[in-house]
DNA sequence: TGATAGGTTGAGCATGTGCTCAATCAGGAA
DNA sequence: TTCCTGATTGAGCACATGCTCAACCTATCA
């Protein structure tokens, strides 16, 4: 049915938050998306909680596109480290960045953020968890480096999107390589070696 | 002198941004907290400049206020860890984020935080590379070294400050004070004790 | 068919905000 | 004192944007 004008509405919003980011999508681009009064926008939701549902759905679209889909835990882990900073999760990490920057002072977006937060952390958990139950790597705390891995990622991500400071994404990508080959126990050289 | 006008709105600008984060500064802020007519910061300024200079004003002052100033390198580092996630850097971070967000789609902004980003980076590789020198600890490449631990202290510093995903202060330090001792090859129990 | 209810519309309102520009002020030169 | 120049002012403009609400459909029921 054409009635579900509400779902509409919150699908548009999401899909211009996946195009444009959380910040540059207004109430009148919403409705003329979703083929609907601008009214129709206002009936149904209050801006900031639409904003957040729609930011929400959004990042997790990103994070399907994402996700590995690999059979074993090791090819998982080898396809995480293979598009960590490939640009196809380029849209997922911008809007993360957006999102939990928001969240700082948005709590309907915290709120809806919190969800993604730790369906990522578990993600990766599982694949920790998974990996070293079949004896590929070791990993006696999956969540904590699950946790340790995710922030290491988060924070090279910001340097390569920002430019701030200056990372090349081959750079960065080794760098989570050895990290996460660190914290797995794998055979990999340390840090120390060029 | 009273007539340098201009500094005056900069400086006012900078405190406000301290204060209240760059997002949340206007215009009329600015002028009434430099006790100065509208129309003056228009003619000196553009705000979308004096907002980046500000910005960057205010991310020096702050990381003044952090930055560690014990007379060896290995004591700047225990100074750089206790500090790491201390309340009192918080606001250095909450404008780091909202800075390194904004540079995404801000070009004053983005010019603006490099020079930060890089006397940063400069700073800890520096202590790094002097403790090196020393014999303090092991560090071939300070850096990169410098690079990943400020990665790794960022990611970890955005989930404490959002709590996306959740992570208190005392974990995230233990978390970098054990990711440093790994990267710098000090004695220290590796990620897989509890 | 007419009445009722609830979905739907969009011009217009209220507010916020960067910026303009004619008017004003202050200090120095003549 | 008078004039002139450049700094300074702030009411008002232009625009953006979330939201209201009286009016308008449309489907269902008696």
């Amino acid at each position: 049915m054409t009635t579900d004008r509400r779902a509409a509405i919150l699908s548009a919003a999401a899909d211009l938050i996946r195009e444009n980011g959380v910040a540059a999508v207004r109430t009148r681009d919403v409705t003329a998306r979703a083929g609907v009064g601008i009214g129709l926008l206002n009936h149904y939701f209050k801006w900031c909680e639409l904003r957040a549902l729609a930011a929400e759905q959004a990042l997790w679209a990103e994070i399907d596109r994402v996700v590995p889909d690999a059979p074993t835990p090791d090819l998982q882990l080898d396809v995480y480290l293979t598009r960590a900073f490939g640009p196809d999760a380029d849209p997922l990490w911008r809007l993360w960045i957006e999102v939990t920057d928001l969240a700082m002072s948005d709590p309907d977006m915290a709120r809806a953020a919190e969800g993604c937060a730790e369906g990522i952390l578990d993600e990766l958990a599982a694949i920790l968890e998974q990996g070293a139950a079949k004896g590929h790597w070791h990993c006696p705390a999956p969540r904590a480096a699950a946790l340790r891995i995710f922030a290491f990622h988060d924070g090279l991500v910001g340097f390569v999107l920002t430019g701030l400071p200056k990372l090349e994404r081959a750079e960065a990508a080794k760098h989570l390589k050895r990290f996460v080959a660190l914290e797995l126990g794998l055979p990999q050289q340390g840090y120390g070696t060029p």
